[in-house]
DNA sequence: AGATTTAAAGAGTTTAAACTCTTTTTATTG
DNA sequence: CAATAAAAAGAGTTTAAACTCTTTAAATCT
């Protein structure tokens, strides 16, 4: 639209291609779950409940939306929570030993690591698609990390400055 | 529902997973495209074009929707198509010679493979999200596939009944 | 030239994820 | 026990992908 610059290749309107948000393996539920998971993990006990309102702010997760999610580990057990004054979310026995899987399971269904790249819906190692076989090793890469890895995994890596929940 | 049954850990009611259509690392569109333009490169010469609608029935995809998809892979150059009685796609010399990522990048745009896993913005190398390391080996790893692969390899696995574009 | 056939384009509808706002429930504390 | 603070729940709105229907443009054929 300026005037003076000639049409270049990918100038043209295009039809189907629009502002794309992402087009991403994981939902961004499952992105929020995960960081807010590790972050009570490694910041909240019993004695120390993090507010769902402080879990929002550190993290920039939107605080109702959030609070759906929150609702959804503490209902599998991953988390605790109580309500009232001081009230908020802790770490329990079971939540360093979860395994990254059981959270997107929650966030994302069971069947995320059984889609065709393609889309076509009998697509197997016995009837592959054309890209079946790059597919399955990228995705059962990604099955094999997120089944190995714990919440508590995660923590260290966190906690040592290596890896980073924000920005 | 069974009446009999009783809870189990997964039955009571999840508040943020829905009826999840796909949560795929490429959009439902770049399927439709890739298997069509393959059809096309398979099938469809100036002297044997293919119809809108026969490649719409034999890859069971909508009708309509594909003919904006069609028309963007002719816009780029990746097909030709004529109109009229017996109009039709057909592949042009460039056709067998495209990239599926050029493929990917009219139907996802360019910036499909710089997602982080946790849609944090500034996860890269330096800056890492706790899944950055896994996820970046499982994501360039379909990078190298889209890059070498052309639709002309695509064809022959097709055609030799190795890999399938339906069903 | 007029009818026909096909791609291209326009303009909508539908669906689910993502997000927001309000109300209810539960616990604490003065 | 009343006020308050926090999670839980309900009920919406928004956005973009996916899909549908209608109209227009371009080519062919009689």
């Amino acid at each position: 639209m300026s005037g003076i610059s000639p049409s270049s290749d990918f100038s043209q309107p295009t039809t189907i291609q629009k502002q794309r948000y992402f087009c991403a393996m994981f939902s961004k539920t499952f992105g929020y779950a995960l960081r807010a998971a590790t972050y009570i993990a490694i910041h909240g006990t019993e004695g120390n409940k993090i507010a769902l309102s402080d879990l929002s702010k550190n993290l920039d997760i939107p605080h109702h939306f959030l609070g759906k999610v929150m609702q959804d580990l503490v209902r599998h057990g991953i988390l605790d929570s109580i309500k009232g004054p001081h009230g908020g979310f802790f770490a329990n026995p079971k939540t360093a030993h979860t395994p990254l899987l059981e959270i997107l399971e929650i966030t994302d269904g069971s069947l995320v690591f059984n889609h065709c790249a393609l889309n076509i819906k009998r697509c197997n190692a016995a009837n592959p698609c054309p890209l079946h076989h790059d597919f399955a090793a990228c995705r059962d890469g990604m099955l094999k990390a997120m089944s190995e890895k714990t919440l508590g995994n995660l923590t260290t890596g966190v906690v040592d400055g290596d890896t980073f929940l924000v920005r």
